[in-house]
RNA sequence: GCCCGGGUGGUGGAAUGGUAUACACGGCAGACUUAAAAUCUGCUGCCGAAAGGAUUGAGAGUUCGAGUCUCUCCCCGGGCACCA
């Protein structure tokens, strides 16, 4: 026997099985095929992540694991070529994109083998090559065609480093999702995708996929529904109206004056019969300098200026209101415009007490005692709950006379033929009687997806002096990005492309005409947000997918991924299948039947990253230990699906491990062969085996590796210290060289053939069964307690009647000692678990 | 502020309401060795000499029994946010 040497094997058997195209899908006529699919990496300069080869190895092993359950499983992988990333990168080193990507991909390719994984490089896919983004083109066309992509003058989002404009959800808290830079807001004239047509479905179908409840919950919020209603406000001497949206109508008794966003367009139609209109052109003007992030700023104090002059009338009591304008109130959501009820609205209560505005509390709370506002800090028990009784006597106070804020339902009063009646039954009532109407608003924008880069496909429009807009035709696709020297963004509001003459020149596909071309690129999102569809139809050139191989492998039954895309590529990709699904092309809307998302792994406690020097390179640990043993580290470092700190000292166990199991193998493979078969005792290995068998397939149905492996050690463990006959352990370890298959599929292929004589493969033997009637232990270990402690142990069997449990534990030593001569009050009896006697 | 995670030995982490600390790292002791590495064996959460006792962020509750369920609170990580 030769000593455990992971690097030698690996490449032996990395080279059979490439040469064999074992992981190779026959997509047209697989029988039971199963799509498992892993978030495709963008190919960086600094190479493979181990972050990555954590994402990877787990979706892999859960793809072994169901290819040994029989299914044909597909695990392709590609790059996210296209996109700023990559072009970011290329402009920080002084390369071109295009060299810098080629270089970049071939890299990752050859790291990316050496993890051992399923990949099916025959069905590669690269986002920024032009058999594929003349598809992205295309599916910006079908979009186009059924008015789903629309060109509109609208207030974006810019950040001035990457000098482009930005999607809703690629802003985060104010900052570039790749860069950091604070953005701007600028009007552009912009591509945008009427993902808000969607809304509903998006959120409707969430109850209808296995997706984790963390990521619903974020798409949920993003798409922000929020049931309300629209009312309008009379104008004193004015023939105009104020419509405001509110989720609030059951508090109109309540509002007691009325705020206009600065940029509300009543505010110039009332401007001759405002009275101090200096002091209101010069807030606008103010207003108007701040960015996105000094006005949402909640820390900042709130400012507004009073429209003199101007008042409105509440429909509820027909009183007349003061109206403001005030930059706390957004001009891009609801109306633009609110009713202000400041008893019942956290900012609206500030802003009054500002500038001493009307406070009108209209809902009596529903105060319980230990209210969530009562600290305890260092008082007492008994100071504090006669404290909290009397805080809580104040707070009511406080709320019924407009000292205090209450946010929460309740009966309501000062509301006129309204009073006494509970603020969630009136609502619609009070609505209907002002007039208004029941409106639904979300959060949720449309989908900017222009962008002025070079690095990505070029949008497919062309623009005709007489025509107008005219979409480029689908046999013309695609339209090539051209190569261009100077790819850096301009920072002119356009793309660098609208430099390149011969790219911009050209003709009308309708009329003929001289025209020309979009000069934008489209978002890096469009590209990811169909992949998926590309993976099993690489082979055809006319089509981006084909209509029988898409309804044999689609949707994805299992997709694995980070959540930092929960609101963004979840959610186009999503969308997009929706749009191709009402199209006609393909015939399910959700495109990740089961969605699971790994944890971060990190380093010693803090997150890996390059300023601190603590990013750990695969590479490294691919040459010392193998990729065996760094799958195997990665899945026992921490729970996949929370994440992990790596640790170097860590490693050692498991390189420990698998070379335990090395020698093991070949030292009970050897004793069998001697025939050295004497004792046959037990059949306490027997047990210990389909004992192993279970836990390891639960676990991998749940993702749970870390104890799956913790279990293979045992087991290993067992196996070692057994002094069984040689048959019964030979039988043992076929099984755990069988388990250990999605784990270590190197050293289980090299034990399966060298130790144990195989000449076929053990990626082509089933995932080994188990008999829950032989997991069954005989005899169990009973815990006595007394009052609940445990006091003493009983061995007994399995099955054991109750009654002959109880005399067996009151027998015992130990007990009889304690209980002193107490007789018991009762005795309970757990089956095989524990007795607890009550005294 | 709201919504998700999470808080268990020196460390990473296990525990269908039923013997908390599995599995591993590290540490200690021993064997082998001229020596070291590797390997193997044993011990190893805390206080205590022991008997025993306390213990899963804090406090209360439900229960024969709570790391696990309920309530209140504290802390850490992440997401959303003047969204009316």
């Amino acid at each position: 026997m030769e000593e455990y040497n992971p690097i030698k094997i690996e490449k032996k058997w990395r080279k059979k099985w490439e040469k064999e195209k074992l992981w190779n899908i026959d997509v047209e006529n697989a029988k039971n095929p199963y799509y498992n699919l892993m978030m495709f990496p963008y190919p960086s300069a600094e190479g493979l992540h181990i972050g990555n080869v954590y994402a990877f190895t787990g979706a892999d092993i859960h793809g072994r694991y169901m290819r040994m359950r029989g299914y044909d499983v597909f695990e392709p992988l590609g790059f996210d070529a296209f996109g700023i990333h990559s072009e970011n990168f290329a402009i920080k080193k002084g390369t071109h994109p295009k060299e810098e990507t080629e270089k970049n991909v071939s890299h990752f390719r050859e790291q990316l083998k050496r993890m051992g994984a399923l990949f099916d490089w025959d069905r590669e896919v690269d986002t920024s090559k032009p058999e594929y983004y003349k598809w992205t083109q295309w599916l910006f066309l079908q979009l186009y065609k059924h008015g789903l992509a629309y060109r509109a003058k609208a207030p974006v989002d810019w950040c001035p480093s990457c000098k482009t404009v930005l999607a809703d959800e690629q802003v985060i808290g104010g900052k570039c999702e790749r860069c950091g830079t604070e953005v701007i807001q600028k009007e552009l004239l912009q591509w945008f995708f009427k993902i808000t047509d969607y809304a509903e479905r998006l959120l409707d179908n969430l109850d209808e996929i296995d997706w984790p409840e963390a990521i619903k919950t974020a798409q949920r919020n993003w798409i922000g529904k929020s049931e309300g209603a629209l009312i309008k406000f009379k104008i004193s001497n004015f023939k105009s109206q104020i419509s405001v949206f509110t989720t609030r109508p059951d508090t109109l008794f309540g509002a007691t004056y009325i705020v206009l966003a600065p940029e509300h367009h009543l505010v110039a139609k009332l401007k001759g019969n405002i009275e101090n209109r200096g002091e209101v052109e010069k807030y606008i003007e103010g207003s108007k300098k701040k960015n996105e992030l000094e006005r949402t700023d909640l820390a900042k104090e709130k400012t507004g200026v009073e429209l003199k002059g101007i008042k409105a009338i509440n429909p509820a009591n027909n009183e007349e209101i003061p109206v403001w304008i005030a930059d706390y109130v957004s001009a891009s959501y609801g109306t633009g415009a609110i009713m202000a009820v400041p008893a019942h609205d956290d900012r609206d209560f500030e802003f009054a007490n500002k500038f001493g505005l009307v406070i009108r509390n209209v809902i009596k709370p529903q105060m319980i005692a230990g209210d969530k506002g009562i600290k305890q800090g260092n008082l007492t028990d008994e100071e504090f709950a006669d404290y909290g009784e009397r805080q809580l006597a104040n707070k009511y106070d406080d709320i019924l006379e407009g000292r205090r804020v209450y946010t929460g339902e309740g009966k309501l009063r000062n509301s006129g033929d309204w009073d006494g009646m509970h603020s969630l039954e009136v609502k619609g009532k009070i609505i209907e009687s002002v007039g208004g109407e029941k409106k639904i608003n979300y959060h949720l924008r449309d989908w900017l997806i222009s962008r002025q880069r070079y690095w990505g496909p070029p949008i497919p429009i062309i623009y005709c002096e007489k025509c107008g807009i005219v979409a480029v035709l689908e046999k013309d696709l695609p339209v090539e990005l051209p190569q261009v020297e100077d790819f850096r963004p301009t920072g002119t509001d356009k793309s660098p492309l609208a430099t390149v003459k011969e790219f911009v020149k050209t003709k009308c596909p309708e009329c003929g005409a001289e025209a020309k071309r979009e000069t934008d690129v489209s978002d890096n999102f469009l590209d990811s947000s169909w992949y998926f569809l590309r993976y099993p139809s690489t082979d055809f050139k006319d089509k981006p997918f084909d209509e029988k191989i898409t309804k044999k492998w689609l949707p994805v039954q299992m997709y694995i991924g980070g959540k930092e895309h929960a609101v963004l590529h979840l959610m186009y990709a999503r969308f997009v299948t929706m749009a191709l699904r009402d199209f006609g092309f393909i015939d399910f809307e959700e495109p990740f039947t089961k969605f699971r998302a790994h944890g971060l792994l990190i380093k010693d406690g803090a997150k890996m990253s390059k300023s601190k020097g603590n990013v750990v390179n695969p590479d490294e640990y691919f040459d010392s230990y193998g990729a065996d043993i760094v799958r195997m580290y990665l899945m026992f470092l921490g729970p996949y699906e929370q994440g992990g700190d790596w640790r170097d000292e860590g490693i050692s166990g498991i390189a420990r491990f698998l070379k335990r199991v090395h020698t093991l193998l070949f030292q009970v493979k050897s004793d069998n062969d001697k025939n050295r078969n004497e004792s046959l005792s037990e059949n306490d290995l027997e047990r210990a085996t389909h004992k192993a068998v279970k836990k390891v397939t639960g676990d991998l149905e749940n993702l749970q590796y870390n104890t799956a492996i913790s279990s293979l050690m045992e087991f290993a463990n067992k196996i070692q210290q057994s002094k069984e006959g040689a048959f019964y352990r030979l039988e043992a370890v076929k099984s755990l060289v069988k388990l250990m298959v999605p784990f270590c599929p190197h050293l289980s292929e090299e034990l399966w053939h060298e130790a144990l004589g195989y000449k076929t493969s053990v990626h082509g033997e089933k995932w080994p069964e188990y008999d829950e009637s032989k997991v069954a232990e005989n005899t169990v270990k009973l815990a006595v307690e007394i009052n609940g402690k445990v006091r003493s142990q009983i061995q007994v069997d399995v099955g054991m009647s109750e009654d002959a449990v109880k005399e067996m534990a009151l027998n015992d030593e130990k007990i009889k000692k304690m209980l002193n001569g107490n007789e018991p009050q009762k005795i309970i009896v757990v089956q095989n678990r524990v007795v607890n006697i009550v005294i």
